[in-house]
RNA sequence: GCCGAUUUAGUUUAGUGGUAAAACAGAUCCUUGGUAAGGAUCAGAGGCAAGUUCAAUUCUCGCAAUCGGCACCA
């Protein structure tokens, strides 16, 4: 899908889309005042106050038509400039623009103003020199907004849309958009059975079916062999803890509302945990550590429940019950690079296993202004942050930096990636702290004796297990490489009755060398099983009939290839031996 | 949580102020087959809780869940 941002054409184009929306609105709705239309990556959008109207998605052709009519008429973008003073008079009935105008810089002078017909906005632009080059666009979909991003502000009307250059453009992005709805893990979730949930159970709780559990088994053992394999130590906590112990490591004064609600039990108090930080800490406090013993790299699948809001629950993507891949390196501050460039290295490996290539770092950095979320010491975070900007630079990795996405407690580096719908999120996650170990009072016995804090990095690879998943979903869009699928063959018998104990002693082969086989000798029609072990995107699908029988040999399919190959059993085997050692990316 | 929409069978959808149509999936039977749907029969449904009404799946209110965004995301 384009980046229409990116591109300098179609933002202005969409720019100029947007007011021409603007001027359809205050026609059809005369009380209409606006706030800011800017272009996005999928188009644009603009915020409106409609004085207590509302705009719903059935009205937005009607909107459609008002544009479509004025671009018709094709008045001319007329751009001119005003002086502040004159701005701060000609839109003095205007709250809004008056807002935009007040907080411009007290250098810009001049203000610029683009009208066409009878609409006048103010807008630093360009824009296209007339309504007429707006021909082929489309409003996507409407929604609340809160003015100005926060949530104590009014609610406004966003519309959303798009446009382009030729009605192709646009169909071909509408097109995106539907190919990126079929792929939405959700939707394959409930076709694969990969997962359900129940209003019984709660939302956000996602229950694993079958086949989403062995994919996730799959997963766990793949980064459990590789974290073993770079000393991580796996422990099993439990998923409560008192209040006293998020009060300790400082969680609870920072994300209370977000925990599930604090439970009573004999006198103490506990809440579901919704990290596992304060457990591994204690896990290192359980002894006296020498600096020779370090790094100490905790690691668990754990099982956190987090509160979060009705209206981010998404699928498996943003859950309140979630499995975390998660560990804690606890280390001297020489070791701090050393054990981050692992972290980053391990992150590297694990993406190239998954064919995984459109991801971004993002470097999370404190908003230095915000000192209520984040600790006071600025000596401290200076030094963290520049620590994780020299490893990603010794490794020639690309990132973008982020004010004010760091944790309390400390700088990170993310791993961002785009679902099918929605918000961008993020997977993978690797955090440098100092705080918690000074909470805890962590040791260690240095060189000269002398009793020193340890540095902690919290790192999560896979992110959480829920997340990942829903996200490869998407990525090879239900077609999951042959390590990962719950059926890797799929045997289909010519004939199920003539046939049947040549593809028994098939499928018995297959299992005795571990292959994940299933055998189709139902009652129906060659093609109808065809058909569904296609839909069911199994890797492979064996033929068995007579010419296979006769000479010992199988004809296997593809998944989403067309015709067959025929080899012998021994030496499809090896064929599907291979590729699982490979694990090479879906096709 | 906020704005808006939605909720009918296992799934995907249709329709109605007088308790509902279909496709796929399922069961049974027929069909005995070479690469994406052979045929017949059967069984199966209006989120929960109120209100209006002679009568509510349909209208209204509340709750829940889901969807599109916003806000949030340790």
């Amino acid at each position: 899908m384009q980046n229409i941002k990116e591109n300098e054409r179609l933002s202005m184009l969409n720019h100029s889309c947007a007011h021409l929306l603007a001027q359809a609105v205050k026609h059809l709705y005369p009380e209409a005042k606006f706030w800011v239309g800017p272009v996005i990556e999928e188009g644009f959008y603009y915020d409106i106050d409609l004085n207590g109207a509302v705009v719903k998605e059935e009205d937005l052709p009607s909107i459609e038509k008002e544009m479509k009519k004025i671009a018709k008429d094709g008045k001319k973008i007329i751009r001119h400039e005003i002086s502040k003073k004159e701005a701060l008079e000609q839109f003095k009935d205007d709250p809004y623009k008056l807002d935009l105008i007040q907080r411009m810089n007290e250098e810009e002078t001049v203000i610029s103003c683009y009208t066409q017909g009878d609409f006048t906005d103010l807008c630093r632009g360009p824009h296209v020199e007339s309504v007429k080059e707006l021909k082929h666009f489309k409003l996507l979909k409407v929604s609340g907004a809160y003015w100005k991003g926060d949530s104590n502000n009014k609610m406004l009307q966003r519309i959303y849309g798009v446009c382009f250059d030729t009605e192709e453009d646009l169909n071909a992005h509408l097109a995106a958009l539907e190919d990126a709805r079929q792929r939405d893990h959700r939707k394959i979730g409930k076709e694969q059975e990969l997962y359900m949930t129940s209003d019984l159970v709660g939302a956000g709780m996602p229950l694993w079916l079958p086949n989403g559990a062995f994919i996730r088994k799959q997963l766990e053992n793949y980064i459990y062999d590789k974290e073993r394999k770079l000393g991580y130590e796996h422990v099993y906590t439990p998923c409560v803890g008192t209040v006293d112990l998020y009060k300790t490591s400082g969680h609870w004064d920072h994300y209370q509302e977000n925990m599930f609600p604090k439970m009573t039990v004999d006198d103490e108090e506990f809440v579901l945990r919704p990290m596992n930080c304060p457990h591994h800490m204690l896990i290192y406090k359980n002894k006296l550590h020498s600096y020779r013993d370090l790094p100490i790299r905790i690691g668990e699948f754990a099982t956190d429940f987090r509160y979060e809001a009705s209206g981010a629950v998404k699928g498996l993507e943003r859950v309140r019950c979630m499995c975390q891949n998660d560990a804690h390196l606890f280390v001297t501050p020489e070791q701090i690079k050393d054990e981050f460039k692992k972290v980053v290295r391990l992150i590297l490996e694990v993406y190239q296993d998954f064919g995984i290539q459109n991801y971004k770092f993002r470097l999370s950095l404190r908003d230095p202004e915000d000192k209520e979320k984040y600790f006071d010491d600025d000596e401290m975070w200076n030094a963290a942050e520049s620590k994780l900007r020299e490893v990603l630079d010794e490794l020639g990795v690309e990132y973008f930096e982020a004010l004010g996405e760091a944790a309390f407690y400390g700088p990170k580096l993310d791993v961002e990636v785009k679902p099918a719908v929605g918000p961008d999120v993020t997977l993978s996650t690797c955090q440098l702290d100092f705080l918690l170990p000074r909470r805890f009072d962590l040791c260690y016995i240095d060189k000269d004796g002398e009793k020193k804090t340890p540095v902690v990095l919290h790192r999560a690879i896979f992110g959480t297990f829920d997340r990942f998943t829903a996200f490869f979903i998407e990525e090879c869009k239900g077609a999951f490489p042959l390590w990962l699928s719950p059926i890797q063959v799929n045997i289909i018998p010519v004939n199920p009755e003539v046939h049947a104990d040549y593809a028994k002693e098939v499928c018995e082969f297959l299992r005795s060398n571990d292959i994940r086989a299933s055998l189709d000798d139902r009652n129906e029609k060659l093609g109808y099983r065809m058909r569904e072990s296609q839909i069911k995107k199994i890797p492979y699908t064996l033929i068995l009939g007579d010419r296979e029988e006769q000479d010992h040999m199988v004809s296997y399919r593809e998944y989403h290839q067309e015709g067959t190959s025929t080899l012998s059993q021994e030496a499809f085997v090896n064929l599907l031996k291979e590729e699982v050692k490979n694990k090479r990316k879906n096709k």
